[in-house]
RNA sequence: AGGGCAAUAGCUCAACUGGCAGAGCAUCGGUCUCCAAAACCGAAGGUUGGGGGUUCAAGUCCCUCUUGCCCUG
């Protein structure tokens, strides 16, 4: 059994390569399902500033974990790993090569490698969010070095985000945080990692004309729908690039050309990251974005692992 | 045309009576086990619009030119 996974900045063309290769990835008679690794297309109703698929660009093929939470739902990654997971073990089961494609790396890596998340408190979490709000991120950073040395020495003491989520585990577990990042080790048989590359100055090229067209096809619209959906509420929601740039615009802290400009470069800056995360995978195989026999080397890719890997 | 105000990092702006030119954002690099399109850390970046003068010392004071904004006619 064999998953494709494909990965790569925003922009570059996953979603419709992923298209073009799972109408060839048929197992068993069936087309290949494509299966969503991007933690803002979850969201129902942002559609334009996620540049979510169409119907007609998805042509046919099914795709999973797409439109499953409300804006004001708080998106997490241990979530998604079991959602993802369960999609991925049902394709298999139904002899359907599943195509994971993602642009948020840790959501990848949560899924085809060995991550095991500790569980969480909703309550502890608010009690020591709102600490974090009225003490600042040292206070609790140096209650976190009494209790925890190792971990204190591994996240930095401005990261209020992370010192909250270590105290947590330690008062739910009791046991010490070790915030490690796992080996990089497949959980999943026959995974092939294909990541798309191009260069920096067509990729911000790129990124440019699609914030453009965001603009035009109506974000601001959609912003103020959701709005009324309750995005302002959605901790993970109302921060997702281009989002939170028009939230800033309609509370009058920016102009609008200033939100398109400030979306552009905060998705530059996102587009740098990812690539860091990706780079340093050497499971990855790395593939011109605009090479003309794209999909076929993608598809022969998988034929391979398929003849590696036995049922 | 006359008068006034302004000109400082790519952008927006700081710098008490003259005393080591800074910050936010952008840019570049990095970190990452439940908000990750998040959060955080670091670096680079300047002939203070041009020219002259006063002074031990000028972004700051004086003269002049340029550019922009405002007021008056």
């Amino acid at each position: 059994m064999t998953i494709v996974v494909l990965v790569g900045p925003t922009a570059v063309g996953k979603s419709q390569l992923a298209v073009a290769v799972a109408r060839r990835l048929a197992g068993g008679g069936q087309p290949a399902e494509i299966v969503n690794a991007d933690s803002m297309l979850v969201y129902r109703g942002m559609d334009i500033g996620t540049a979510k698929p169409t119907a007609a660009e998805r042509g046919g093929i099914r795709h999973h974990l797409i439109d499953v939470l409300d804006v004001q739902e708080t998106a997490t990654v241990a979530e998604f790993q079991q959602r993802a997971r369960a999609v991925i073990a049902d394709c298999r089961g139904r002899g359907v090569v599943p195509v994971l494609v993602g642009g948020s790396a840790l959501y990848v890596r949560a899924i085809v490698d060995d991550f095991r998340f500790p569980g969480t408190d909703p309550t502890l979490r608010a009690e020591l969010e709102a600490e974090l709000t009225v003490a600042g991120p040292e206070s609790l950073h140096r209650r976190l070095a009494e209790l925890d040395p190792a971990s204190a020495a591994q996240i930095p003491p401005g990261n209020g985000r992370r010192v909250v989520r270590a105290l947590e585990v330690i008062a739910l577990t009791g046991d010490s945080f070790s915030a490690t990042l796992p080996a990089r080790h497949y959980a999943l048989p026959g995974v092939v990692q294909i990541g798309l590359d191009i260069d920096r100055a067509r990729l911000d090229q790129r990124i440019a004309e699609r914030v453009e067209r965001m603009w035009a096809a109506g974000l601001v619209a959609e912003v103020r729908r959701l709005v009324d959906a309750g995005l302002r509420e959605g901790l993970t929601a109302s921060r997702a690039l281009g989002y939170r740039q028009v939230l800033a615009y309609l509370d009058g802290e920016l102009t609008e050309d200033e939100a398109r400009t400030r979306t552009v470069a905060a998705t530059r800056r996102f587009a740098r990251r990812q690539d860091g995360w990706f780079r340093k995978d050497p499971r990855i195989t790395w593939l011109a974005h605009d090479r003309f026999d794209l999909d076929d080397v993608v598809v022969s890719l998988a034929g391979d692992s398929v003849a590696r890997v036995p049922d």
